[in-house]
DNA sequence: TTAAATTTTTAGGTAAATCTAAAAATTTTT
DNA sequence: AAAAATTTTTAGATTTACCTAAAAATTTAA
C-alpha cells in the first residue's frame, strides 16, 4: 500500500515515461512542483519498495508492479472525471483537480461498481482511453489534427492539452469531442487551419491544431 | 484549511459532544485509535487554530468555527453513503470506510452537484440526518423501539449503531429502514420484543431493540 | 579534452503526526 | 482528607515528506 504522494510520484513517472524512456530527476521534480532533491529521495524509497529500477544519475523507469500501480491510479482518475462530467454536470475544463483527489480512494469495489454505473466507458472527457480493471488499454487511433492535409476529414475524439484556457477555447469555438469536421484551408502566412464544422466554419492557430486529435473516418 | 487528521479529530470531538459536554481526552485517544498523549498534541493545534476551546486536564469543546468544520464533514460522508448505496448498490452495512475516505475530498462545487444529483436526501443510509449546506439540521423525531409498549407502531427511521454485525441482523430479519411495525409482545424474561411486520413476525433482542430508532405514527 | 554548465546527489534540518515512559493533575475510594 | 486509581500532560524519539546549501557526476561547449 502507498501513500498519496508516493502514488503521484508514481503516476508522474508514468506519464512522463510516455516520451522519455529513463525519466530525469529534474523532470519529476518540475512535474510535481518540488524540489530535485525532494525527488532524489522519494525516488530511492520507490526503489526499495521494487515500484521503480533507478540507477544514480541516470533516472528512473517504472517497474512491472509500479506501472501497474501507476496504470490502477489514472484508471480511477478517468474513471473520475466521467462521473463528473456525466452524472454531475461538470464541464470538461473543471474536472482534472477534484479527480486528482478522487484518483486516491482506496476501494477496489468502489471503481469496479463506479465503471459499471457509468456504463464501462472506453475514453475520459478529454479522450484520454480509460484501462480496464486488469490494466488494459483499449486501441486508439489517433492522428494530430495539424498533420491532415487539406480536404481530409475526420471526427474530434481526444485533446493532448488539458489547460482550463485550451479546453475553454475549444468549447467556445464549438470543437468538442464527437465531432465531424473537414479541413477547409491551411494558411501559408502562419499555418492556421481553416475547419468546416456542420454548420460553421472556425479558424484555429497551428498550436492548438497540434493538440487536437483526429480519428479518421477514412479518406485520401 | 485542515489535514485529514485534523478533520478526523474534529469529526470525533463532534459526535462525542453528542453526549457529554467536555470531551475528555482518553475518549478521543479510544475513538481514533491512537493514545491520549498524541490527541493532547492534537488538541493544542486545534486549540492555537482556533478550532476547539480547551483548557489543561479539563476536555475540548469545540468552537462554532469548529462545529461548522464537523458538520461540513458529516455532511460530506452522508452525503457519499447515499450515493454509495442509491447509485452504486452497495449495501448499508459495506458503506462506512470508504465514506470515511471520501468525506475528505475538498471541493464544494462536488458536494453541491452531488447533493443535487441525489436529490437533496434529508437522511443517510442508516437514517441519520444529513445536514444542508448552512449546516443545518432537519427536526427529527426519533424514539428507541425499546421504548415502545405492547400495541405501540410505526416506521423504522434509523439505526444508532453502524457496526457491520449489526446491520447485517437487521437485514436478515427484514427490519430495514421505512419498514412498518408494530410491537406484539414484551418477553419478561429477557425483555426480547416481538414485532409484527406486514408479513411476519420477528424476535429481537433488548439490545437489539435498543438500536433501531422508530418514528411513531400516532398511537398510544 | 579541458572548462563551463547542467543535473543529480548528499548532508543536515524542519514540520506533522505519531509513539513510549515518566511526571503531574484530578478523581475516587477508603 | 489521605491514599489509591485514573486521567492527562510533558519530555524526548521516530517517520514521512519536504527543504537549502554544497558536493559530485554528467553533459555540453569552447
Amino acid at each position: 500500500m502507498q501513500s498519496y504522494t508516493e502514488e503521484n510520484y508514481l503516476k508522474t513517472i508514468y506519464h512522463l515515461a510516455e516520451r522519455t524512456t529513463n525519466v530525469q530527476t529534474n523532470a519529476i521534480a518540475e512535474q510535481m512542483q518540488t524540489k530535485p532533491a525532494s525527488v532524489t529521495d522519494m525516488i530511492k524509497k520507490l526503489a526499495d519498495k521494487g515500484l521503480v529500477d533507478y540507477i544514480k544519475y541516470q533516472g528512473v523507469t517504472l517497474t512491472e508492479t509500479g506501472k501497474n500501480t501507476a496504470i490502477d491510479i489514472v484508471r480511477k482518475h478517468r474513471l473520475w472525471e466521467v462521473f463528473l462530467v456525466d452524472k454531475l454536470n461538470f464541464k470538461w475544463d473543471e474536472v482534472h483537480d477534484v479527480a486528482e483527489e478522487l484518483e486516491h480512494i482506496r476501494s477496489v469495489e468502489l471503481i469496479e461498481r463506479l465503471d459499471e454505473f457509468l456504463g464501462f466507458p472506453k475514453a475520459d472527457p478529454h479522450g484520454d482511453p480509460i484501462p480496464d480493471k486488469n490494466g488494459r488499454f483499449a486501441k486508439t487511433q489517433f492522428i494530430k489534427l495539424i498533420e491532415l492535409k487539406v480536404g481530409d476529414s475526420g471526427t474530434i475524439t481526444g485533446v493532448s492539452q488539458h489547460s482550463s484556457a485550451f479546453l475553454k477555447h475549444l468549447e467556445k469555438l464549438g470543437l468538442t469531442l464527437g465531432k465531424q469536421i473537414q479541413v477547409s484551408d491551411v494558411t501559408d502566412f502562419d499555418g492556421s487551419v481553416e475547419i468546416r464544422l456542420s454548420d460553421k466554419q472556425v479558424n484555429i492557430s497551428r498550436e492548438v491544431a497540434k493538440h487536437i486529435l483526429i480519428s479518421s473516418n477514412g479518406k485520401n
